[in-house]
DNA sequence: GTCTATAGTCGGATAGAC
DNA sequence: GTCTATCCGACTATAGAC
């Protein structure tokens, strides 16, 4: 069932529209008259409910931030009371691991397809609503990420390398939403569905097993990038 | 310099300008006016050159086609004559990484960066220039990298895990494209400097060595994907 | 709070002079 | 081939009735 085609209140289902039509087609790829067409109501209920359009893209922005970060934190916080009681690698891979994962069941369950497409648009068109979605959700992830590598590394790698590494590594999931399209054709399928999604957490999660035994086998490491 | 101010003809001020300004904001992102002026020329010459504002977009996809292409498909060949002297993983494993590595290069190089934020817009927008694209350098590429994946395996892996793999491994490399911002800000950087695209280089180069040690190491696997 | 009607702006396309 | 001037449709925002 659509979302927006409940008996949410009107704002409710304009939000719901938004973030649908905002993240396929982008801010100015669709029309007050298509949204509030779509969401039941008026146009001018747009500007009654967020000032404007843009101020309703940035509400669908923080809406999104709240979704995905209720869905999301909780890996995190769980990642980091791990590594605060324990200096142990094997830890901090298991939580790497849970929280790729988990970032993959973000962006490939339907449920929270339209939510993954308007963050994904949004990277590529940095703006306020950009800024809202970094700040809540990318930056939060990628700071534990690179800490958890850090710390699979022994402490032996700079920041500016575990940093890389994590936006290298959630590379591998993001792809499958940035250029979701490509990755499906690539992958003969339709829309991706409960065997590819299997297959994609087996393949992500023997990359990032791979990945770390090389991290945590490395020297350590005689050319090192500085600044 | 920039291209679109020298003194080349109409035609072609107006396909350079396209592409810049068509991957930063996109087909609808920007006028026709605003392209006619940053091309030193009349709106008019858009309908006169390329038939319509879409004609010029679509001119532009196949331009990128043509431009990206070039660099990308002595690769290409380079793997397949490779792959059909050998069957050796070892061989396999080499063309791989020099694919991942020159994509890398294609993605991160000043000279190309108008052009993949083109491709990459594209593919967060499938429509008629996403099909140029993916046909003449979306697809062969990964139809390489997929066979490569095949070859390193031994020929145990499924033609489904193989493109899958694929898809995954350009993951890495095409985030920092794909989700530029976030990847930049995430990295500590401005801008992708000489000194972040050697620790690129080496991180991805790396990475792909991890996953491939896995992948030749790996069980003829028992749960196949099949479908 | 909800709806209609409209004001004001900007867009792509094109006719027609040169 | 190049340029000017203009047409017409679509858009956002908002005034004002209810």
């Amino acid at each position: 069932m659509n979302r927006s085609s409940s008996h949410a209140p009107p704002d409710s289902r304009l939000l719901n529209v938004a973030i649908d039509l905002f993240g396929q087609v982008g801010l100015d790829g669709v029309s007050t008259r298509e949204l509030a067409s779509l969401a039941n109501t008026q146009m001018s209920s747009i500007g009654y409910h967020f000032g404007s359009k843009v101020g309703l893209h940035l509400a669908a922005a923080q809406h999104i931030a709240d979704t995905i970060g209720a869905r999301v934190r909780p890996l995190l916080v769980a990642a980091r009371e791990l590594r605060k009681s324990s200096d142990d690698a094997e830890v901090a891979r298991l939580a790497l691991r849970q929280i790729l994962i988990g970032m993959l069941n973000v962006i490939v369950t339907e449920e929270f397809a339209a939510d993954s497409r308007f963050v994904a648009r949004e990277q590529a068109n940095p703006g306020a609503a950009f800024e809202i979605l970094f700040r809540e959700v990318m930056e939060p992830m990628l700071d534990e990420l690179s800490r958890l590598i850090a710390c699979i590394s022994g402490n032996q790698m700079s920041t500016q390398e575990c940093r890389t590494r994590s936006v290298v590594l959630i590379g591998q999931v993001l792809v499958f939403r940035m250029a979701h399209a490509t990755a499906l054709r690539a992958a003969g399928w339709s829309s991706i569905d409960e065997g590819g999604v299997r297959l994609l957490r087996h393949v992500i999660d023997e990359h990032v097993v791979a990945i770390c035994d090389r991290i945590e086998a490395a020297e350590p490491a005689q050319p090192k990038y500085i600044k």
